[in-house]
DNA sequence: ACGAGGGGGGTTTTT
DNA sequence: CCCCCCTCGT
């Protein structure tokens, strides 16, 4: 009876608290259990509190977690919403099934592979994994690889999965057949047929997989699709804009007896559509739920009113859209700030200051900022400017730590330990460290396994098959017995134990040890990073589950799966809370900050070259910066280069398009001149004409090969006197070795002089000032002269 | 078997 | 420019 009452009054207080925290669309959203739920949240509007409040709720209502499926974007959101329910509801918040559709189904896939005839250990394909066996098939079937790119092959098979199409659909395909006739690409569905086969008999899944492989066995085992429609009484999708068919109808499967399923998402802020995600999904969601109960959670909690205004301003111009106004009550922000520089580096320079000035102002700390780019690219005149700064820094995204090569091969390892039949690990190892099995060796070892329709492991075991040579085969000999060592403690070791045996008896350490060089230390180090993270793998899992039900898996197989789906966003890296944050605005999805940083607003970088065919594809690039600028909680600031190399080639950029789409009253303009200009006049060129003294650029650039630290100081040639209101686009002598271009204003009169030959493939100029005593070094030939 | 050096190709975003 | 791949030399 107490405890009823306890009961009773938990759920009082837990009710007052939550209506104390939550506006009205939001308490309705989490109140409403039962049925279809959509949720149309903005931006800032409080989605994953919703969704955290929402699963809280259901827990205190007495719904079992282990019930409870939460698909999210990233893993490092499930943790953080699970940390947070878990402070409502406590301990019990372990067991929710929470994480991303590939984790969770990689999870569900591994209990159920043996339905499909792949192994419970099997192997996930990252995409350098895919892209390397497709590209070794096409050299096999002897295509051409100029027009057969491995790239190419792989994007095609991958959206064949994400719509459920499977090899043999592929072949009558009316729509991509006809597309790869065009394309000059027939044998494509060829392609997908022997690279999935392939997969399938190295006991592997590559990322689509695990959504294609998960339908396939909720379609093809109706005892499956029970069971995990029954174990799992509420389903919530976090993201929904950016799901796929696939996904759409895996969810639809799985919640089609309860139909409990709330899905949360905002169609402004869709921008994975060029891997499959689909906007129609929302749309579909209405037509095949009739009695959903859809809510809209318009209210801005996290942006002042001028950001809030230039995101409606923006969004605006996109056709495709459900009606939504994005307001916020924070009304005494300050504009947000648009800035003009002349090069990339100018750009990084201006933002370092930027970041600390606001630091020094506000108190604000490094991580209260982001800066966030169109291209993984641009990070790199960013970080350059906050190094000489000292203002500490890290970037997320770009190549993971789990794609370095050392990491790579002793992955490599463990998953030819864990599952033998692994083609690509296996292809990597074999004769890594050097034991004697050649290139042709293991071409051999392919062509036998093809013929005998098997993996290449099954042929390594029986390797008299192949005719080799017997040195051949007793290097292979010994190659399979010590895996099969390794294999033979698997059972009583768990993962950690494995790695350091792995280390110690393939010398793999010891051979990076013995390398001294910087980066054979920098490699050294990220072996013991590696092992490290094997650690804390294995003691965190069994720690973590011991008096619970969920079984531990501190097994070798289960530390793989779990790092290939592992991205850099999930990985805390130490100290990493007190740094500027560096990223992609796709991987900022999700993220707020005090002052954001969006940089390199410049037509063709963002909005993309690439994505500009379309209006489609231009509105998703809008969508992205409608992204990109809501991450901001107080500051905004915006620039744009006027120069950007490319291919070592600089070229002169005109700004995005999506500037002129903020809007004048929300922003202040700052720059070279005080007002943005829509278009950029195109007569950079012109004045260097009139101005030039001779001609050195006509001059082939790679005449002079003298490298660069050999600097010598040939005749000066003085080529242009610099007038008032002119400007030169020079690089600071000290900048040289990095190439960085910055604009002088300080020239305003001076003489420059130029002289070329220094450096590999360029021409160096100097400049002087007039007094003599400032130098200033060119490395690049196109040196502009512009009036402004 | 490995490295240096030439040639060619790429230019988006990611689970 | 940068990175990958191929070749050729040791």
């Amino acid at each position: 009876m107490a405890k009823l009452i306890c009961l009773l009054l938990s759920l009082v207080a837990m009710e007052i608290d939550f209506l104390a925290e939550l506006n009205e669309p939001q308490r309705l959203a989490v109140t409403q259990t039962q049925g279809p739920v959509m949720i149309i949240a903005g931006p800032g509007s409080g989605k994953t509190r919703v969704l955290t409040y929402r699963i809280a709720y259901l827990i205190k209502m007495g719904v079992d977690p282990f019930k409870i499926l939460s698909l999210t974007f990233t893993n490092k959101a499930a943790q953080e919403m699970r940390e947070r329910i878990s402070q409502v509801v406590g301990s019990e918040a372990r067991n929710l099934f929470m994480g991303t559709f590939h984790s969770v189904f990689a999870r569900i896939l591994r209990i159920e592979a043996e339905k499909l005839g792949y192994p419970r250990n099997f192997t996930i394909y990252d995409t350098d994994d895919a892209k390397s066996l497709l590209k070794s098939i096409i050299k096999e079937e002897g295509l051409n690889d100029k027009l057969y790119k491995p790239a190419n092959i792989f994007y095609r098979i991958s959206s064949a999965k994400n719509s459920l199409i499977g090899p043999a659909a592929y072949a009558n395909n009316v729509d991509f057949i006809s597309d790869d006739e065009s394309a000059g690409r027939p044998k494509t569905a060829e392609l997908y047929a022997k690279y999935a086969n392939r997969c399938f008999l190295a006991g592997a899944m590559d990322f689509d997989d695990l959504l294609f492989k998960m339908h396939e066995l909720l379609v093809k085992f109706p005892e499956v699709l029970y069971k995990y429609q029954h174990k799992f009484s509420h389903l919530l999708i976090d993201e929904f804009q950016d799901t796929n068919s696939a996904q759409y109808d895996i969810v639809q499967r799985l919640s089609a007896v309860h139909e409990n399923v709330c899905v949360v998402g905002d169609d402004a802020q869709s921008i994975y559509a060029f891997r499959g995600a689909t906007i129609q999904n929302i749309l579909n969601f209405e037509r095949d739920y009739p009695d959903l109960r859809v809510f809209k959670l318009e209210q801005n909690y996290r942006s002042t009113e001028f950001i809030v205004n230039a995101a409606n301003q923006i969004i605006k111009n996109n056709s495709n859209q459900i009606a939504k106004t994005i307001w916020t009550e924070k009304n005494d922000g300050e504009k947000i700030k648009i800035f003009k520089t002349a090069s990339e580096s100018d750009e990084g320079r201006l933002i370092a200051n930027l970041i600390f000035e606001q630091k020094m102002r506000n108190h604000w700390l490094n991580q209260d900022f982001a800066i966030l780019y169109r291209t993984n690219s641009q990070s790199r005149a960013l970080e350059e400017a906050l190094r000489k700064l000292n203002i500490p820094y890290r970037i997320y995204g770009g190549t993971s730590f789990y794609q370095r090569k050392e990491v790579k091969d002793f992955i490599a390892y463990m998953r030819v330990i864990s599952n033998p039949k692994d083609e690509e690990a296996l292809k990597r190892i074999i004769n890594y460290p050097a034991r004697g099995i050649s290139d042709n060796t293991v071409n051999t070892i392919i062509v036998k396994a093809q013929e005998k329709e098997c993996s290449l492991w099954e042929i390594c075991e029986n390797p008299e098959i192949t005719q080799l040579p017997g040195r051949a085969l007793s290097s292979i000999y010994a190659f399979v017995m010590l895996v099969k060592s390794f294999r033979a403690e698997l059972k009583e070791k768990d993962a950690y134990q494995m790695a350091m045996e792995i280390g110690r008896k393939t010398g793999l350490v010891e051979d990076l040890y013995k390398d001294k060089t910087v980066e054979g230390l920098g490699r050294y180090e990220n072996i013991q990073e590696l092992l490290n993270g094997v650690k804390d793998y294995t003691t965190q899992e069994s720690q973590e589950y011991e008096e619970d039900e969920v079984q531990p898996e501190s097994d070798l197989a289960a530390y793989l799966q779990q790092i290939s789906l592992l991205t850099d966003m999930d990985n805390n890296k130490e100290g990493s809370n007190e740094k500027v944050k560096l990223m992609t605005v796709h991987a900022a999805k999700g993220l707020e900050f005090p002052s954001v940083f969006v940089v390199g607003m410049e037509e063709n970088l963002f909005p993309s070259a690439m994505s500009m065919s379309s209006r489609e594809d231009i509105e998703e690039e809008r969508r992205l910066f409608y992204v990109a600028i809501t991450r901001a909680k107080e500051k905004l600031t915006i620039s744009y280069a006027l120069t950007r190399y490319k291919f070592g080639q600089m070229n002169y950029q005109d700004p995005s398009r999506f500037i002129e789409e903020i809007g004048v009253d929300n922003a202040e303009y700052f720059g070279k001149t005080a007002k943005v200009e829509p278009k950029i006049e195109s007569n950079w060129g012109n004045k260097w004409d009139e101005n030039r003294g001779n001609s050195i650029f006509d001059k082939p650039l790679n005449e002079n090969k003298t490298p660069l630290t050999k600097l010598n100081v040939p005749p000066l040639k003085k080529v242009a006197t610099v007038q008032k209101s002119h400007v030169v686009i020079s690089t600071d002598l000290k900048d040289l070795k990095e190439g960085v271009m910055v604009l002088h204003e300080k020239f305003d009169k001076g003489t420059v002089t130029m002289m070329e030959g220094v450096g590999e493939n360029k021409i160096a100029t100097i400049l002087f000032d007039d007094f003599g005593q400032k130098k200033i070094m060119l490395k690049f030939a196109k040196l502009k002269i512009i009036e402004i």
